[in-house]
DNA sequence: TTACATTGTTAGACTTATCTAACAAAATTG
DNA sequence: CAATTTTGTTAGATAAGTCTAACAATGTAA
């Protein structure tokens, strides 16, 4: 069984793999943040359990069993995210710390239980989708709302990032996971988006934000 | 704060603490299942960090502080078996291994919704209390059913021991906090009794079970 | 009250997860 | 392609929490 730490680096690696589903040494590093001798000796003993390949000076791939162990951890923190905001009461910026802790709970009984009283939900307060109990994750295809372009109309689906900073912008903008948007006008210059939605006729976005929004287009 | 090992060795010494609040550095030992040496060397660090006072060849005492954060540990603990019963439909008997491990989780917000959301709840489904915010824990006098005597009436209202298998044990013979028993006979013997409730007409206790149910006497 | 048993301590070792300093390989760039 | 920067590795140290072996203090009991 993996340890604590372990299963923090595997999430780290499933989330940071590119498309060859491979991970250097100082992203994840940066992202672990450790010093890279500490991810340096971490990955050897990742290897030695059979959690991914590693060959020196080469960028480290999971193995399927590593893929499926990271998979199941972000399930367990997924669901919690979503029993956090559905059956407890609380705001989607206020959920990642505790799920971050949730998720290295062993007791296979008390996220069934989770899972069963929300109906079997497959996607997070954030929108993002929920791995299901065989670690498959349904790939979903949204598109950065930086992507669009003037006079389209979007819904908005999920979130690149969902650090407390930033979900505490979208509630201030009224801004939530289903909100159809217009979009207005694309600034040039630096990419900023005017929308508008709902009691909101004119709302001007960041090329920082909108970047972070996925959104499906809608007409 | 308290790491996740230093917190249970605070709230083993809570639990094990006689009259004069003392515990003895091989009774930790056994509760922690770790060897003496490495309980002395825990109650260096625990006194270095103000929790509990040591003396060298002395039982320890837990200070105020290290009472507080035991009590608080435990609040967390029993306020999640309570949530587990309540609002997530496990069984008594399920609920102590999963409690164990949620009772390290630092959210304050995420055991004060618990408690909200089960009204303020004052006990744990085996009947024992839930210190309050301020780690003030309520004594409650009930006595074992070991020492009652024939004739009487009795409800069970908490338990000494909780656990799994003991639990299976009372599901088996339908008995759960509330029931109300009459005494039918003590056996001079073995201690034995020879209960009735509910459809049950006739069921004998051994001591081993009558001095693990805390009872209220009511007739 | 001396001997024995129990309880507690010290010393030293191990594992996990981390660090810094020094160095080596790989990648980038003039 | 040689020089430099970036990335990765090795070596050695540290802290937490554990162990065993050896020894010391305390308690018990003949």
């Amino acid at each position: 069984m993996a340890s604590q730490t372990e299963e923090n680096y595997l999430k780290s690696l499933f989330n940071l793999a590119n498309d060859n589903n491979e991970v250097n040494i100082s992203e994840l590093a940066a992202q672990m943040q450790v010093s890279m001798p500490t991810v340096n000796s971490m990955v050897k003993t990742l290897q030695k359990n059979g959690w991914l390949i590693y060959e020196k000076y080469k960028p480290v791939t999971l193995t399927q069993k590593g893929k499926k162990e990271a998979a199941l951890i972000i399930r367990k923190h997924r669901l919690t995210e979503m029993f956090l905001v559905n059956k407890m009461g609380f705001g989607w910026e206020e959920v990642h710390e505790i799920a971050e802790q949730v998720e290295h709970i062993h007791a296979p009984k008390f996220f069934e239980r989770m899972d069963e009283m929300m109906g079997f939900p497959t996607i997070d307060p954030h929108g993002s989708p929920i791995p299901d109990k065989q670690g498959r994750i349904q790939e979903i295809n949204y598109i950065p709302l930086s992507k669009c372009t003037k006079g389209q109309q979007v819904k908005l689906a999920a979130l690149t990032n969902s650090s407390t900073h930033f979900l505490e912008f979208l509630n201030s903008r009224d801004l939530q996971l289903g909100t159809e948007l217009t979009i207005k006008s694309v600034e040039s210059y630096d990419q900023s988006m005017v929308v508008s939605y709902q009691d909101h006729d004119s709302e001007t976005l960041s090329e920082k934000v909108s970047e972070r929004l996925l959104v499906k287009v809608i007409g």
